[in-house]
RNA sequence: GCGGAUGUGGCGAAAUUGGUAGACGCACUAGACUUAGGAUCUAGCGCCGCGAGGCAUGGGGGUUCGAGUCCCUCCAUCCGCACCA
């Protein structure tokens, strides 16, 4: 075999380590562990297409390099596999989603397979088996068992509560509960019946059950957490949402707000990720102060940041959905508030957001009295204030916030200035901090920053307000009124929900007839037949698509276990991951909710960690890079690139596959396409020349580049390395085919290097200096480089580095032996061929690193170059072990440069490490 | 609007600590071998200039003997959040 002939190699080599269970790792070694990890996939009916291998790439040179350098590395693989797209599939065709998925799912492994991932596949999970499932049902009766005790800042079970009430009440209990919880005796408590009770637990537990405002998409017939709806209309489908009100499982993941924030700072994650949580939980220190009402008992509570704004209020704004409407609106005002009200309740959210610069609003007819300078400010609703962050209601500070100042504009309402350093427009306010306050009585004089503090500290004094903390942070909802995802475990008695005991989970997926929504609006799951237990009905809906990637890092430490989701043994061995790859979309979905769920465990003392992901790295998005014919307007003639502007022409998809670097295969073009057979095509130079443009890929686009017919081409070993080659894993970029050519002749030169003639055929003679030099230099960059990830120019090393071996036709085993170590993690199955034909036994896996030897690498001379005042004038070689000053004093003997110097004194010269002398004169 | 990232040849990119900018690859050009080449090898390849030389890392300014890299400012593109009081 002279010809690197890949396609039988890799068959070859794959089949080998399968047979072998070569990548399969034990729960425990001498050697140190390291866990790496890739976000696993949805596997959708698609297929992978070439950007989706991109970050599997990357983790699995990592994985191998780590092997290679002595660890035991848990590197493993499972799919996502509850999600809309299949039960959508089954809507339409019948087909039970499982069936679907697991058609996926098989090409997805065959896919994964023939690029050579050393997954260990004897550790496979998939969130929809029920053995898998039965765990994520298992922590959701933790989770409903719980509550979130804020004076020892964890969860505990909901025993310890129940006991507390039981003698105290809950006037002294510090918990995460519902706004609305009422404070009890003990007596209260004692005195509750059985179902009072449990409806009043449910106030706290961890996982509850509440009517909530939710974005119900009435085309999937489900209801979307925030993060699945892009502007009013659902991410998946592109279906409208609107917002209703209905009973929902939701976990109380806001009492962790402050935790899930302070977490952030022990990760190595991107700090893009970091900031987008932090964002996305939004906490803001302000007070809470209570404005009272003229002629009526109730007061106003709002929250404000800037109390040091307070004598800038003119006038207040209610949320149109705040309870206190109805109480305050007076008489007169009554018909105009309630359409106003309706009118915002039936506005969607993405009306709402269009609409966003045109104020509108309403007075309620009532006054509010300013805390400090009892001012009568009137009380207006309007939608700009949102009901579901912090009070519902503002303190109105035109001069100082955008809205504020637009509405007074609007409604003719004054503004007042309370800082000097304000400046005004006639369209914009000046939220400012610089400056000293003025017109604000006891805080005038003061920094806004003094302010604040002063504020707080006067209004707790008056008893009218507390300090207070927000967050921007929701309970997340979960539940979704579909079919293909976990049952949850629960059941009703009387309406009052009771857990599924441990010994009926799993709770499994029951079939059905149809995979839509009942006559009554139920979800699919109202079809089941016997769906209950012992007579009471099980719970419909099932749980979001994020329940089993909170956690299935866990399971892979221990995927068979029956008896617990992950044994203490596994979990004390491999602990967390050390490092995780996976795309960037997931900063506030997966990666969020996964943290909550860890920290939660934590609490329960069943893991030891509490954050699962030491290290983050999010790899860039693969976009499609689209091809274009242009086609003359009327005819049935196709102009190249450069010659299109002579002519009115319309551009035209063409698939990239059959385009070479933008020069199109015009026979195939005329294959594809009946209407293109007759056609006439103007060239350039005999070329046709295509444009082109990046897109999202996909098939309409014709852009869509598939890994199977490049590895069917050049080989999963090219793929592998030109994917590195294309630039730094965290970039996104336009896929684009062009140069893949350069990877394959590497690998080829590779090969050729062990190769004379027809024959294998390497040399057991001693390396020369200079070879043992490129073989050093290869492995310490190689190394240096992959433990930065910046494997785009460890590609390029091996690539210098087989040019010069090839240049000095060195055939030397002792060379060529390391080299195959080295390259192994990038081009495993050629390395494996190689690493047998040189007569080593086992696999190239086993194989420790090389370690580079410094000696080799010192040169004997360096050359130093000169410049004078910045500017480079000479080269001058000087001896590698030369001291500084030997250095200075050899470039100023120098004839040459005293010329230049031109009898003047030099002020200054510079000898840095990097091999420069700099004269300054 | 707020937050984040990025900007270097025809293209993908490199430059790890402030030290010869453009490594490596693609494309292109010329040549060699060849019946042939979509194989292989050799050489060239930032821009202007015949040349010496000059100009070049989005624009402008600054610090420095020296800036792609540090600081200020402006511009462009992409991503995330978006009435968060």
């Amino acid at each position: 075999m002279a010809e690197y002939s890949f396609q039988e190699i890799e068959r070859k080599w794959q089949q080998y380590w399968k047979d072998e269970k070569v990548y399969e790792v034990s729960n425990g070694s001498d050697k140190p562990k390291y866990y790496i990890m890739d976000m696993f996939p949805y596997p959708s009916g698609a297929g992978l297409h070439v950007g989706h291998p991109l970050g599997y790439i990357a983790s699995d040179i990592v994985a191998r390099f780590k092997r290679l350098n002595g660890y035991n590395v848990l590197h493993p693989m499972g799919f996502d596999s509850f999600g809309l797209p299949a039960e959508q599939y089954a809507i339409q065709t019948g087909q039970h989603p499982s069936i679907t998925t697991d058609e996926n799912i098989a090409r997805y492994k065959e896919q994964l397979q023939a690029l050579g991932f050393s997954y260990d596949w004897s550790r496979e999970l998939r969130t929809s088996d029920p053995k898998f499932y039965k765990w994520t049902q298992w922590i959701f009766k933790l989770i409903y068992n719980s509550w979130y005790n804020t004076e020892s800042d964890k969860a505990e079970h909901i025993d310890t509560l129940v006991a507390a009430l039981a003698t105290d009440g809950n006037a002294d209990i510090k918990a995460a509960c519902d706004e609305d919880t009422p404070t009890i005796t003990a007596d209260d408590w004692n005195g509750f019946s059985e179902k009072d009770k449990q409806l009043f637990l449910l106030k706290y537990r961890l996982t509850y059950q509440a009517e909530t405002t939710v974005n119900w998409c009435p085309a999937l017939g489900t209801v979307l957490s925030n993060d699945e709806v892009k502007d009013g209309f659902s991410e998946r489908g592109g279906h409208p949402v609107v917002r209703k009100k209905m009973p929902q499982w939701s976990m109380r993941i806001t009492a962790y707000s402050d935790r899930l924030l302070q977490g952030l700072e022990k990760i190595d994650w991107p700090e893009p990720i970091k900031e987008m949580q932090r964002n996305w939980i939004g906490k803001s220190y302000g007070a809470e102060i209570d404005f009272s009402v003229v002629n009526s008992s109730h007061k106003i509570r709002v929250f404000t940041t800037r109390i040091d704004t307070i004598f800038g209020v003119s006038f207040m704004v209610l949320a149109p959905e705040s309870e206190l409407v109805v109480e305050l609106t007076t008489e007169e005002q009554k018909t105009e508030i309630e359409e106003y009200v309706v009118a915002a309740k039936n506005r969607s959210e993405r009306e709402r957001m269009s609409d966003a610069k045109n104020v509108t609003g309403v007075f309620t007819g009532r006054y509010a009295e300013h805390p400090f300078s009892g001012e009568k400010i009137p009380v207006y609703i309007a939608d700009y204030v949102l009901a579901g962050y912090g009070t519902g209601a503002v303190m109105a500070v035109p001069s100082g916030d955008q809205r504020d100042f637009d509405f007074a504009k609007k409604f003719n309402l004054p503004i007042p200035l309370i800082n000097d350093a304000q400046k005004l427009t006639k369209t914009e306010a000046d939220p400012t901090k610089e400056g000293k306050i003025i017109n604000s009585d006891f805080l005038d004089g003061l920094s806004p920053t003094e302010a604040m503090e002063r504020g707080i500290e006067e209004v707790e004094k008056r008893g009218i307000g507390v300090r207070k903390v927000n967050y921007k942070l929701r309970d997340a909802i979960f539940g979704r009124q579909r079919y293909w995802g976990e049952p949850i475990p629960v059941y009703y008695e009387e309406g009052i929900p009771k857990l599924v005991p441990d010994e009926k989970l799993p709770l499994v997926l029951p079939e059905v007839d149809e995979y839509l929504p009942t006559e009554d609006g139920d979800p699919p799951l109202g079809r089941a037949k016997d769906w209950n237990y012992k007579g009471h009905p099980y719970e419909l809906s099932t749980m979001p698509g994020w329940a089993g990637s909170s956690w299935y890092f866990f399971r892979y430490m221990d995927p068979d276990n029956e008896s617990e989701f992950c044994s203490q043994e596994a979990l004390k061995y491999w602990k967390d991951v050390d490092f995780y790859l996976g795309g960037s979309e997931h900063a506030t979905g997966h990666l969020l909710y996964s943290r909550f769920w860890v920290k939660f465990l934590y609490d329960m003392g069943i893991i030891e960690v509490d954050e699962y992901a030491q290290k983050l790295v999010n790899q860039g998005m693969i976009q499609g890079r689209s091809n274009f014919v242009y086609r003359i307007d009327g005819e049935n003639t196709y102009v190249s690139k450069g010659l299109k502007d002579q002519h009115k022409t319309t551009a035209i998809h063409v698939d990239v596959n059959i385009v070479k670097d933008d020069v199109l295969d015009v026979e195939a073009f005329k294959q594809s396409r009946a209407d293109a057979k007759d056609a006439e095509f103007i060239l350039e130079d005999g070329k046709y020349h295509c444009g082109w443009e990046v897109e999202k890929m996909s098939k309409s686009k014709y852009n869509v580049v598939n890994p199977d017919d490049l590895v069917q081409k050049y080989g999963a070993d090219t793929l592998r390395m030109y994917e590195m080659f294309l630039g730094p894993i965290e970039q996104s970029k336009p896929w684009n085919t062009n140069g893949i050519e350069g990877v394959y002749k590497f690998l080829r030169k590779f090969w050729s290097l062990f190769h004379q003639g027809e024959a294998f055929q390497v040399s057991d003679e001693e390396p020369t200096k200079e070879e043992l030099k490129v073989l050093h230099g290869t492995i310490k960059k190689v190394a240096e480089d992959v433990e930065r990830l910046s494997l785009n120019t460890s590609v390029s090393t091996f690539m210098i580095a087989v040019n010069e071996l090839s240049s000095l036709k060195c055939n030397k085993r002792a060379i060529l032996e390391p080299m195959t170590i080295i390259l192994s993690p990038f081009a495993p199955h050629i390395a494996e061929e190689l690493w047998h034909l040189l007569g080593n036994e086992g696999t190239v896996v086993d194989a420790p690193y090389p370690e580079f030897q410094e000696k080799y690498l010192v040169e004997d001379s360096i050359e130093y170059p000169v410049s004078v005042n910045g500017k480079m004038r000479a080269k001058i070689s000087f001896a590698a072990d030369a001291s500084k000053e030997e250095v200075e004093a050899g470039a100023l003997a120098n004839e040459t440069i005293q010329k230049w110097l031109d009898g003047k004194d030099p002020k200054k010269v510079i000898v840095v490490p990097k091999k420069i002398v700099n004269i300054v004169v």
